[in-house]
DNA sequence: TACATTTGACCAAATTAAGTCAAGTCAAAT
DNA sequence: ATTTGACTTGACTTAATTTGGTCAAATGTA
């Protein structure tokens, strides 16, 4: 599930058409129309207004966004689940210090 | 293991010094210093220079470079751990399409 | 002292973000 | 068969941020 997607189920769910939703951030329904397909990324602040329009927890939305940037980064690595490890591995070592 | 302390364990095995690898790539001491502590990222290319220097994996180098980016990215969340966990998934599951 | 390294403040250039607009697609209704 | 409405796409723009550094001063350190 990427964040995309997760707006456009919002969205979906409640039979808001794009121009609306579009309306409700403050942008154009292109503009959202790509957001919704993962060629842009929001901004953080709209996952406010879409946690308090569709009544969905904030932190899963922001996780969604997050992941998506992180997602961004590698996607054509081939070594992108091994980076993720070390990643990993680097934001557990670093907690303990 | 992040990809400033590899350049340092690196340069400091072959009793190298700032100065003389700065030297080899055209960049001030002041800059590789912050490189070797993570506070600036290098640039790709010099992933190439140092492998050859030093003899050393590039792919390697290059696993640890991303994973400072994908780190860099997430450091101050709550939920980093999560984030690559989500980001895991999608990486996985689109390489099934 | 002198050499190696680090830090903070700064900078220009390159990149990315955050969009827009117009044209195009696609399905359903007319 | 054409219109309509929803959505998508590509090309573009402008502003903000990041990148990739530098320099001078401070801080170790032998």
């Amino acid at each position: 599930m990427t964040i995309g997607q997760k707006i456009r189920e919002l969205r979906e769910k409640t039979g808001m058409l794009q121009r609306e939703l579009a309306y409700e951030l403050k942008v154009g329904d292109a503009y959202l129309s790509k957001i919704e397909s993962n060629q842009k990324n929001l901004k953080k602040e709209h996952l406010t207004t879409i946690s308090k329009l569709f009544k969905y927890s904030y932190s899963e939305l922001e996780t969604l966004w997050l992941a998506n940037k992180v997602y961004d980064l590698i996607k054509d690595e081939k070594k992108a689940i091994e980076v993720l490890k070390v990643a990993e591995q680097e934001i557990k070592y670093r907690k303990t210090l």
